[in-house]
DNA sequence: CTTGAATATCATCTATCGTGATAGTTCCTG
DNA sequence: CAGGAACTATCACGATAGATGATATTCAAG
C-alpha cells in the first residue's frame, strides 16, 4: 500500500469520479485505476462500486476512516518540514539557571509571539549536563557558559557576563584570601560552569579545599546569601535584577576570571527542525539588537536604583 | 515520502543501526541507507546522526512521532482486511422491527460471542427503506421481506415467517369482508411489506380502500392490537413471543399470503469486509442449525404455553 | 596507525508507475 | 431500442524509481 494510492483512493471518495480524482491531483484517468485496482487486490476487497455511479463499497468505506487518519498524519508531518510555512511542533532548550532567569525571558516572549505554534520546553540545568542532553538528543539546543570544544556543533556566542563576587554585606573590596579560604561557597550543584570559577578565584588566592553548598534554585541561593550564609559568584546582571528581592551585596571578579560567555549550541544546522532555525534567528536578532527585545536587565537595574 | 520509507525510519530508530534494520526488513543495508536519504532530501534535514552510534537528530526525533502514528494507523488499516485475523471495525445491519425484535438477538449474541471486536451497528426500518439504505452505502447488509430483485446482490433466505392476523379478541376463523372492510388496520410506517400484505389481503377480500394506522414500534402497535383499536398483520412468532405481554389473539392468513420469507441481502461477497464475512457465516450456520442458538422464540413458546 | 564494524556510493537489473490511445461500460435521450 | 455522451478498464510503452551486491569510505576503539 502507497500514500500515493490512498490519496487518488481519497480523493475518489471524495469527489465520486475517477476523471475528477485525476484532475485534481494532477494525472490521467488511467493512473487513477491503476492504482484503485492495486490498493483492492492487496486488500482482496473492492472498495469502489463503480456502476454507474462511484460509490464506496463497505470495505471501502471502512478503509477511507484509516486512510484519512494515515493522510492527515502525513500532511501535519509534511507541514511540520515546510521552510516557508510557520514552524510547529516542539522545541526543547536547555539553559543554565542563570540565563534561564535572566535572558530568557525577553526572548522566548518575542519567539513565542512570532512562532505562537511552537511548543516551547524550556529545561534548566548545568552546563555538563546540558551538553551531555544535548547529544543524547534531549535539547534541540541549549545556552551554557564558555565554548564547547566539539566538532560538528553549531555553536555562537550569545551573552557576555560579568561574573561577580556576591555576599550579604557590604565589600569595598575582594575579601581577604584568608576571609574566603574560611568562608562557604553557595553555588549550583555540580556540572555548574561558574562553580568551576569559584575554584579557579580560590587558586588563585593559594586556596585549594573550600567548602560549598549545593543549591538547585538561584532564589534559594540569593536568599541564604542575603542572610549570611556564605558567597556566591553569579552574572552581575542577574545579582542586579534580583537586588530588590534580596538585600545582597556585589563585588567585581578579576577580569580573567569574571569575564564569561554565554553560548547557544546546536547541532549542524541541517540537523534543525524549522522551529530552531526560526529560534536561531529570533536569538541571533535579540543579540545583535538588544534594544529591539525589552531588557529585564535594564529595567530592574533602574527598578533597584530607587533601592540602591 | 512512502510508507515503506517510514517503516525503515522507525525500524533505524528503534535499532539503532543501518544493518539491523535491514535484516528486521528482510532487504539489505544500502537499501535502507538510500531509503533515509530520500526521506533527508525531501524533508531537506538530516534525520539521522550517523557518527559512531546511530541517532536521531531533532528533525528525526520531529519525524519519529508522526511516523509511528502514520504507520500504527497503517497496521490497524491492514488487519482491518487480513482474512484470517479476527475481524474487527464495523458492521452496520438493517433490519425489519419484526426481524430484530424475534431473530436477531441470539445471532447477534453468538456473533459478539465469537467476534467481539466488531461494532455492530443496527438499524431497523422498513423493507424499502432498508433496501434504498444498502443501496447507498448506509447499511452493510439488511434482513428484509421478500426477495430482492437486483443484480449483484448476495441474497439467501435467512427465515420463514407465517404470517397471522392479530386483533384484541378471540378469532374462530378469517373475519368477515364486510367486518375487515370497516376494521382498522395498524401496521409500520410506509415501506414496510407486511403492510403491503394488508392491502393484499384486502384486495383477495375485494376491499380496496383501508384505514391503516401506522406505528413505528412492535409494542406501540402490539399494545393497540390488545386493547382493540384494530387489525395487525405480524409473523406468528413475534406474536408468540410478545403473548405473555399483550392480551392478543391470532388467526393464520391464507397461505398464500400468509407465507412470507425474510431474506438477508448484501452486496456482492467482493465488497465485503471480513466482519460480514464472519457474520454471513454465523448467519447462514444458525440459520441450517437453529438448534445450535438459543431460539428465544422457542422459549417464549413454552413460556406462553402456560398463560394460553 | 591499524583494524573491524558500520554506513555510503555505485552500477546494474528489475519492478513499478505514469501516460496516451483505445476498448468497453452504463445511463440518458429521443 | 438505438445512439450518443460520459465514464471506467485495459493495454503497450517509455520513464522512473527501487532493490541488490560489490566496493569504497568513515569512524571509533585498541
Amino acid at each position: 500500500m502507497q500514500l500515493k494510492s490512498l490519496r487518488i483512493f481519497r480523493e475518489v471518495a471524495r469527489t465520486g469520479s475517477f476523471v475528477a480524482a485525476a484532475e485534481l491531483l494532477h494525472t490521467v484517468q488511467s493512473n487513477v485505476t491503476a492504482h484503485i485496482k492495486k490498493l483492492e487486490e492487496e486488500l482482496d476487497a473492492k472498495l469502489i462500486d463503480r456502476h454507474g455511479t462511484v460509490r464506496l463499497t463497505s470495505a471501502g468505506q471502512a478503509l477511507i476512516q484509516y486512510a484519512e487518519s494515515i493522510l492527515s498524519a502525513h500532511d501535519e508531518a509534511l507541514s511540520l518540514f515546510q521552510k516557508n510555512a510557520s514552524p510547529r511542533g516542539y522545541l526543547r532548550i536547555g539553559a543554565m539557571e542563570t540565563t534561564t532567569a535572566l535572558r530568557l525571558p525577553p526572548i522566548l516572549a518575542k519567539f513565542h509571539e512570532m512562532h505562537p505554534e511552537v511548543d516551547i520546553k524550556l529545561q534548566t540545568g548545568p552546563t555538563a549536563d546540558l551538553i551531555k542532553g544535548m547529544m543524547e538528543g534531549k535539547h534541540d539546543c541549549i545556552f551554557v557558559a564558555g565554548k564547547v570544544n566539539h566538532p560538528r556543533l553549531h555553536l555562537f556566542k550569545a551573552f557576555d557576563e560579568q561574573l561577580v563576587l556576591v555576599a550579604g554585606r557590604h565589600m569595598d573590596e575582594m575579601p581577604e584570601p584568608h576571609e574566603l579560604q574560611t568562608a562557604t561557597f553557595l553555588a549550583f550543584r555540580q556540572g555548574c560552569s561558574y562553580r568551576q570559577r569559584i575554584e579557579l578565584l580560590m587558586a588563585n588566592y593559594g586556596v585549594y579545599a573550600t567548602r560549598i553548598f549545593e543549591f538547585g534554585t538561584l532564589d534559594a541561593m540569593l536568599g541564604c546569601v542575603a542572610v549570611g550564609m556564605g558567597y556566591a559568584i553569579l552574572p552581575r546582571k542577574t545579582v542586579e535584577a534580583h537586588r530588590h528581592r534580596f538585600d545582597v551585596h556585589s563585588h567585581p571578579l578579576p577580569k580573567e576570571i569574571g569575564q564569561v560567555a554565554t553560548y547557544y549550541a546546536a547541532p549542524e544546522t541541517d540537523t534543525w527542525t524549522p522551529a530552531m532555525t526560526a529560534f536561531a534567528d529570533v536569538l541571533r536578532r535579540a543579540v545583535l539588537q538588544p534594544e529591539s527585545c525589552v531588557d529585564i536587565g535594564s529595567i530592574t537595574k533602574n527598578d533597584t536604583a530607587v533601592h540602591t
